[in-house]
DNA sequence: AATCGTCTGCTTTTT
DNA sequence: GCAGACGATT
């Protein structure tokens, strides 16, 4: 083992890193040092002298495998580190796919549709399809549509219904635009490999070794891809944590890790339950309370750092209160036990809970950031520059090309976009040869066949310098952007100069990648396209709002991230456990999402939860959540906001107090 | 073509 | 209570 040492590893790390041949599931508890075991191993495999090229592993979020990538490069080095295969399902899928779609009957420049793309198509085959009295909500065929294909349901629902008839149509129509959606990248690679031995043999012998992270949040889809590429050596360690399975609702299987020896038969086991981030009283919380799980596999989490502050479940008397105290107590403790902003972090079940602790924490001058909300890929700017290079590399996709067809207004109204896509429905053809055709071209005006003429020309001309060997191509799109007058156009839209402001940096932003990405990559625009079109991350990693702050974020988003104190608000029934998890029988994963959270906290956590909430426009009463009946009494304390806000003053506590305000007021 | 008004319906969101 | 969608209106 020249050259590697198992730095500072506990005796189970150790074992998890040093079982390289055959089947291993690593249950890693919350804070277990999971990252760290997936990069060890990898270091280790690349020391024993495993080919750098033959280790794959494989992530859910790109924020995830970057994070390995960096990691790893400090364990080995860099030119070796980069050889090694660290991505996401989803980028591993376009890898395989532009390789060998042919054989699915695709073309290879294939265009990537994220869900705006696909909600656009299916609302158009709805009213494409629908008789006059007949209604679907096209986000109810959407989740149908992804549940069938992660299912593998080949037999398609009632063809006589509107849903079964769009349900058809979907698909033909994707293949028409030479498009794939998200859910395509996993089903026509598992396709591809299972009906071509060939290809799956040459992925088998390209990658020895694979690791697969947040096993417990795979689908059925990603199994079998897993099990494809593993068949020949079965060499697969997965990584995971069954009570950390929140993801059920989008599909995920936790079957897939609590049934891991059906898969992949006998394993080697080992159990991460050393924890490096919490107190033993949060830990032991988080245990108690998750022993309530009827299907899962035993872990008990403990530390060595001691017991800590009990766990505060704190009662309030409604949202208001409880902004309030939030507002309050992170004012004072920030300047009592000398704590950054950024130390802090208010967790929630709905976005919509953010609102109040925001204005309470503006209202102090507290700093603060809010994860999560709109994606910087779902902004209009970024999708009108996607779109237009879409339609550039891939002519058959009618979606890119209908969006940019007339922004900016290029004078080619709603009616002649309307005639040309009939044409190309008649024709079987794509809208943009349907520009060409005579049939449509004798149905307009001088003035529209003048507009639809430099359309064309526009195009032929950018997709000819685009096709040109060795030219810059961000250079291709920037011209772009100039000649059609994008940016001009953007800023009249706009209703104030802020946004204005605002929407022209993402176009700088996303310019700016495309200049990184060329300095990388020789992939060009597609492969930035690709790249983008598999990032749909939140926009917390631009320069802009990296800064401090108090974290608020929803319980979903804050997995796999740490702070030192952590605030849980609207622990009540009806919010966690959610209503709807009642009916839809989930009760179990609300469970483990309050796991999650408790689980965040490194050193003081509380749990708040109100008598009366503002919900839906009205006050409706609320009870505590039947889950902090299942917490350990020796754990945790509970309070009444009322006696803490109202505390009889102490010396310390005057103190502390005078400290506060006067704190505050210097950030005024 | 754009803007205004009213209706609806409402978790979570790795790609 | 509020955003987003859709339809009517200028």
């Amino acid at each position: 083992m020249a050259g590697f040492r198992l730095f500072d590893l506990n005796p189970e790390q150790e074992t998890a890193v040093r079982t390289t041949e055959g089947p291993l599931l690593i249950l890693a508890g919350a804070g277990t040092g999971k990252t760290r075991v997936i990069t060890a191993r990898a270091a280790f495999l690349i020391a024993e002298g495993v080919a750098p090229e033959q280790v794959l592993a494989v992530t859910f979020t790109n924020k995830a495998a970057n994070e390995m990538r960096e990691r790893l490069a400090t364990l080995i080095e860099k030119p070796q580190a980069k050889k090694v295969t660290m991505c996401t399902f989803h980028a591993l899928c376009v890898r395989i796919l532009r390789q060998d779609i042919e054989k699915l009957g695709y073309k290879r420049n294939f265009s990537i549709y994220d869900e705006g793309d696909q909600m656009g198509l299916i609302k158009k085959l709805i009213t494409r399809t629908a008789a006059k009295d007949e209604k679907l909500d096209p986000s109810v065929a959407k989740n149908l549509i992804s549940k069938a294909k992660n299912h593998a349901w080949n037999a398609p629902p009632d063809e006589q219904t509107l849903l079964g008839a769009v349900y058809l149509r979907y698909q033909a129509e994707l293949k028409t635009l030479n498009a794939v959606d998200f859910d395509d990248l996993l089903v026509l690679t598992v396709k591809l490999l299972t009906e071509h031995a060939d290809v799956r043999e040459r992925w088998q012998r390209r990658f020895g070794y694979l690791m697969v992270d947040e096993f417990q949040d795979t689908n059925r889809l990603q199994l079998e891809l897993v099990s494809h590429l593993a068949d020949a050596r079965n060499n697969v360690a997965v990584v995971g944590d069954d009570d950390q399975s929140i993801y059920g609702w989008r599909g995920a299987e936790v079957s897939n890790i609590l049934e891991f020896e059906a898969h992949f038969p006998n394993p080697v086991v080992v159990k991460l339950e050393q924890n490096y981030r919490s107190t033993n009283a949060i830990l032991n919380t988080a245990n108690k309370l998750i022993t309530n799980n009827p299907r899962r596999r035993p872990k008990q989490l403990w530390s060595a750092q001691g017991d800590g502050a009990k766990v505060r479940i704190v009662q309030m008397l409604d949202d208001r209160q409880e902004a309030e105290f939030i507002a309050n107590e992170i004012a004072t403790r920030q300047v009592t036990e000398h704590a950054k902003w950024e130390d802090f972090a208010v967790l929630f079940r709905m976005n919509a809970q953010a609102r109040l602790i925001e204005t309470n924490l503006r209202q102090l001058k507290i700093p603060y950031r809010i994860i999560g909300g709109k994606s910087f890929f779902d902004r209009r700017e970024v999708k009108d520059l996607l779109a237009y290079a879409s339609a550039l590399l891939n002519t058959d996709d009618d979606v890119s090309l209908l969006r940019i067809i007339n922004t900016p207004a290029r004078g080619i109204s709603p009616a002649t976009v309307e005639r040309a896509t009939a044409i190309s429905a008649r024709k079987k053809c794509s809208v943009f040869a349907a520009l060409s055709d005579e049939d449509f071209r004798s149905e307009l005006t001088p003035r529209a066949t003048a507009s639809i003429d430099a359309f064309i020309e526009l195009l032929d001309s950018f997709e000819t310098r685009l096709n040109t060997p060795l030219t810059v191509q961000n250079g291709v799109l920037r011209d772009l952007i100039a000649k059609v007058g994008y940016l001009e156009d953007l800023r009249r839209s706009c209703k104030t100069p802020e946004e204005g402001l605002q929407r022209e940096h993402s176009v700088m932003e996303l310019m700016k990648q495309f200049t990184e990405y060329e300095g990388r990559s020789a992939e060009g625009l597609r492969g930035f396209l690709d790249e983008m079109m598999l990032r749909n991350e939140r926009q917390d990693d631009d320069d802009e709002l990296k800064g401090d702050g108090v974290t608020l974020i929803t319980l979903h988003a804050a997995k796999g991230l740490e702070y030192p104190h952590v605030y849980l608000i609207g622990v009540e029934e009806g919010v966690l456990p959610h209503d709807r998890s009642k009916v839809e029988g989930t009760v179990d994963e609300e469970r483990r999402l309050l796991y999650v959270g408790i689980t965040r906290a490194q050193t003081t956590l509380a749990l708040t939860w109100c008598h009366s909430r503002f919900k839906y426009g009205s006050v409706t009463p609320c009870t505590a959540s039947s889950f902090l009946k299942e917490l350990p009494p020796e754990w945790t304390e509970h309070r009444h906001a009322g006696q803490i806000l109202n505390a009889p003053v102490e010396h310390a506590a005057s103190g502390d107090r005078f400290a506060a305000m006067k704190a505050m007021l210097d950030r005024l």
